[in-house]
DNA sequence: TCACATCTAAGTATTCCTACTCATATAAAA
DNA sequence: TTTTATATGAGTAGGAATACTTAGATGTGA
């Protein structure tokens, strides 16, 4: 393992940049070599100084986070990418983890969670960041939505919740009918009764439910 | 704000209950009011002892942790939940969320982190176990899968994407076709050929795919 | 006993998706 | 220039889901 980790924070933000250099600068262990006000800067200083991280914003003029995080990855990918941002959405969050970044922190996070995140980033490990629970609560498709039809899957009965879990895992009313050794009629009358009682109207809109809520049932 | 938090242990290892009784004790802020070694014997401790955190690990002898939040949830909705738990599968995380538990941390995870968790519970706040990234990184549905398909996808054409975003979002062939002002026969010609490039074979397949794969699009 | 919910099953019709083949136009690449 | 990839469109066929109606069997609770 190495004495010293280097780093490059890339973030537009002047002010909150320095704050995280003061923050980092009291840690022996990181050294900074270098800071960059937007996208094309990080790509040039990280090409040039090659830290052990890149802790890059993602709302950046020129290039954003996720523009650098790519051309790092393909051109230098042994350096590790922390993205600090203001959005804590799924999609974007979804989308870094597939690029191979390693940590993900909001910039609302405490002090300690930054500093918790570079860590374990710089030991190898992943990192993301605990307020992400927030919104993993938040989010849609685990609760408003659910909050919603919740109560509206609890009017289901034990057979139609039996076929949800079937249709879930994407097997047909066939496949449903066989397993059973039920009518493939009754199935496909279930899921009538299900589409009723849940207000789901179109093509494969019981799929759709189904796989969104798989874990409801 | 409370002074000291009340907090119960349950879990079916002894050994385990102590490590983490003997940790918690070491922080003045919390007292221990009971330790179960099953589901029901915490539901009476519970109940006699009303703390303001429970901790349970989810699989115990009797009632397992889901059987026993379910219970308290409904019975003493104030008191917050905590699962610590071996088991680092999103059906579980997402179960253990619907059910209003407020933090969910690993076994493995270290020692910080369970004190971490604990804290930001007693503080109102949700925890969700940091080590969890790694199941995020492992699990099938984000990498293992995408690891697998990612260069598949790459194969599309974007005009296939598109055609792909629009599947995820629930349009049918038709509702696509009205939408970009071509014939309903190229947007099936569309499906067929990312059929072919991604080897998916059956009804409703490609719906499944473009949910399951919705942010790589 | 009567009402109600549930599970079972079938009839009919429509829409949508999949599968396979063929064809034309265009632009980029070899 | 010839080939290749891409986007466009159509013919034919079959499988599957949805929509709506009707109806018998069973069990539970009022």
């Amino acid at each position: 393992m190495k004495n010293v980790t280097k780093l490059i924070i890339a973030d537009d933000h002047p002010l909150f940049r320095k704050g995280l250099v003061d923050l980092i600068s009291t840690i022996p262990q990181f050294s900074i070599c270098g800071e960059a006000d937007d996208g094309i800067q990080a790509i040039e200083l990280i090409k040039k100084n090659v830290p052990d991280i890149a802790i890059l914003d993602i709302n950046m003029p020129g290039m954003n986070g996720f523009d650098v995080a790519k051309k790092v990855k393909s051109d230098q990918p042994s350096i590790d990418i922390i993205f600090l941002t203001m959005y804590n959405e799924e999609e974007l969050f979804n989308k870094a983890i597939d690029l191979g970044v390693k940590g993900y922190i909001l910039k609302e996070c405490a002090v300690k969670d930054i500093l918790d995140c570079i860590i374990s980033v710089s030991e190898g490990k992943y990192y993301i960041s605990p307020v992400i629970s927030d919104y993993l609560v938040n989010r849609s498709s685990i609760l408003k939505i659910n909050e919603t039809h919740k109560s509206a899957i609890d009017k289901l009965t034990p057979t139609e919740k039996q076929i949800m879990q079937q249709i879930a895992e994407n097997k047909t009313s066939k496949e449903i009918a066989d397993k059973y050794f039920i009518s493939i009629r009754t199935v496909e009358n279930h899921r009538m009764n299900i589409c009723n009682k849940l207000s789901i109207h179109g093509s494969n809109a019981l799929l759709k439910f189904a796989l969104e809520n798989k874990h409801l049932f």
